[in-house]
DNA sequence: CTAAACTTGACCGGGTGAGTCGGGAAATAT
DNA sequence: ATATTTCCCGACTCACCCGGTCAAGTTTAG
C-alpha cells in the first residue's frame, strides 16, 4: 500500500461523486471544480478507477462517471490500491539471493514493516466510502485521541 | 508522521545497535557494514538521533554510539519522528483562509487522514525497540493475518 | 454533423529523498 | 606532539517520481 496525495485526491473525488450522484452520471468537470483538482489530473485518476472497476463511465453529452457499486460497498483501501499501485517497501525481494531471511540479524525490522502495512490496510479497509461521504469516520476501536494541537498527532507523508 | 526509507534505515541501525551493545559504544562503521548502509548516510541519521536524545556518542578511538536509554524504553515512533521530521499531510493549513473547515463538502476526507495518521502513530508507539531487536513483533491486538502470498497484504510506500 | 463528454498516451518540470564528499574537532594512544 | 580513530557538520549532487499539462482520439446524443 502506497500512500501519496494521489490516493487522497482519488478518495476526495470519489467522496464527491458518491455525494452528488443520484443515479445520473457526474461529469469530471464538476468534480474538478468542486474539489479544486485539475481536470486533466482527474481524468488520469478516473482512468485507473475505472480499470479497477470502482466506477463506470458514460460517454457522450450528459455523460460522466457513476459509482460501480454502492458506496457502502466500496472500501477506502480499494480506492488507494486502484490509483497507487503497491510498491515494495522492504527491500527484501522474496527470491533474491539471501535477501533477508537467512541473514541473521539483518531485517529484524522486516516483520515490523509488514505488520505496519497490515495495520494500515486493516484500517483503510474498515472504512467505507459511504462513511467518509457523510463524515462518519473515527472510532474503529476506542481510539485514544491525541491532543487537538498536533504535538503527538501523526501527520503522514507516505513515501517513496 | 512521515514514512520513508530514512526511517526504516534508522530503525534497522538502532536495532543493530541495541543488539550488539553491551555497555560499550559501537562505532558506526560496524553498523554500516552489518546493515549494508553507507557510512556517510548513517552519520547523517545518527546526527538526528543524537539530537533527538535517543543515542549518546563517544568520540575518539574506541568510541561510537550507545543507546541513551534502555531499548525497552524506546518506541519505534520515537525513532521515526527523530529522523523524518513530520510534514503536514492534509493541505488544510489551520489558519489558512477558508482552508477546509467551513468549506462544506470539501475535505470530508480530512478526518479520515487524520485518523489514519493516529492509527499509524498508535501502532508504531506500541512497539519498543527491544521487541524489534529480538523479533517479538506482531500481535498488538489479535490481528487478522492476510494470506502469506501478498494479495491483500499491504506494502507501503510512505509518500509525499 | 456537431458538440459534449470521456480516453489515451506522451510529455514535462520541480521537489525531494537518497546518498556523497570534504573538512573539522574531540579523544585517545604512542 | 603527532597520529589515529571516531564522531560531527554542512554543502553538494543526482535521479526518480509525483503532480500536472497537452494534444490527439472515440463514442454518444441530439
Amino acid at each position: 500500500m502506497k500512500l501519496s496525495t494521489r490516493g487522497r485526491y482519488a478518495v476526495m473525488a470519489m467522496a464527491d461523486l458518491a455525494n452528488k450522484s443520484r443515479g445520473q452520471p457526474i461529469p469530471l468537470a464538476a468534480i474538478a471544480q468542486r474539489q479544486e483538482i485539475s481536470l486533466s489530473y482527474l481524468e488520469q485518476l478516473f482512468g485507473k478507477l475505472r480499470r479497477g472497476h470502482l466506477v463506470n463511465s458514460v460517454r457522450g453529452p450528459g455523460g460522466g462517471y457513476k459509482l460501480a457499486r454502492d458506496a457502502t460497498d466500496i472500501r477506502i483501501s480499494d480506492i488507494i490500491l486502484a490509483v497507487d499501485e503497491p510498491i515494495r517497501a522492504t527491500r527484501c525481494q522474496p527470491g533474491s539471493p539471501m535477501g533477508c531471511r537467512g541473514n541473521k540479524s539483518r531485517c529484524l525490522t522486516h516483520d515490523l514493516w509488514e505488520e505496519l502495512g497490515n495495520q494500515i490496510y486493516l484500517y483503510l479497509s474498515s472504512v467505507s466510502l459511504e462513511e467518509v461521504r457523510c463524515g462518519r469516520v473515527l472510532g474503529t476501536s476506542g481510539l485514544i485521541r491525541h491532543g487537538e494541537t498536533g504535538q503527538g498527532t501523526a501527520d503522514l507523508r507516505v513515501i517513496r
